[in-house]
DNA sequence: ATCATTGCAAAAGATTTGCAAGGTC
DNA sequence: GACCTTGCAAATCTTTTGCAATGAT
């Protein structure tokens, strides 16, 4: 039902659930089977995740759990909406990722398996006040992905390579 | 027909259109009417710009020197492929800017007046290859986006408040 | 003449919306 | 019972693709 927050999580009072359920409160929202399903599914594991992904690992249509994909495409938004998820784009589709109880964090993308690693850094968080000083900008966030290519795919791709590879 | 790159360019022997026709022959691809049009239009300004306000600039179906909306696509892509563009994302759709004979930089994004704000850091290029470092993982490239809100919709926002505002 | 390129229409992929039916408080 | 939420179908938005006609070398 919860999840560990093990890796540099954030001291939280509520559970995702509990955090959930004040803010539909606070708002004159319903909770309901259809949300539930979704913030346990969501919260089970700490994967990045985008809206097909996650469909896929839900009960499909007709069994019982279904959530409909316009209802999983709106309930994102209001986790988001709740400080739930973050959200960001990547190849033009959305990504989610845990953003309740999980400290400021950026990303490794590897451009030839698609993985993300996160990495957090204090020097980024003192540059971008210092840029926004400089340029009388109000800094409220800020996205980085570095793009290259992670250990596990250099080795592979580099295999012996015979005469007949050359060319 | 060409274009000033004041602020920080970068030493650049040919111009974009030079570079392109370089870029063509070189793969046996053909300059065409279309192909002119687009890199005048693109490189006579030094704004960043996505497909749709692209197309608003050009002229409309029927008139001189129309491009179809594909072709408008197709090109852009053969740009950034010639290394005379560099593409991002951008709440969902594709943004443009000069890339060949401009510096690498990053963005402020003003989350009110939607601008964009060119910045460099030579310490966020020491940053990420330590990143890269420390995560066995071959650094290619980054893209930052700090968001906040500028000093123009700051003041803009901040008329004086009487009385009968608050709460 | 050959083969790249274009424009059209249509497809595709991701996400959003109108609305009637159903569920929650 | 009031009204929020859902699922369906369809719309939207951006970008891509198949293909026959056109254009460049």
């Amino acid at each position: 039902m919860s999840q560990d927050y093990s890796l540099g999580s954030v001291q939280t009072a509520l559970t995702p659930q509990e955090r959930f359920e004040e803010y539909l409160q606070s708002r004159g929202m319903r909770n309901t089977d259809q949300r539930r399903v979704l913030i346990e599914r969501v919260f089970s594991s700490h994967d990045h995740f985008d809206a097909d992904s996650l469909i896929e690992q839900l009960p499909r249509k007709g069994e019982d759990g279904y959530v409909s994909r316009p209802t999983v495409y709106r309930t994102l938004a209001e986790f988001v909406d709740a400080g739930l998820l973050r959200k960001f784009e990547l190849d033009g589709r959305a990504v989610y990722e845990h953003d309740y109880g999980y400290p400021q964090h950026d990303h490794l993308y590897c451009t030839q398996c698609q993985k993300l690693i996160e990495f957090k850094s204090d020097e980024l968080m003192q540059l971008r006040e210092q840029v926004g000083r400089a340029h009388d900008f109000r800094v409220t966030g800020h996205r980085l992905i570095i793009n290259g290519v992670c250990g596990d795919c250099r080795r592979q791709s580099r295999r012996p390579k015979r005469k007949q590879d050359l060319i």
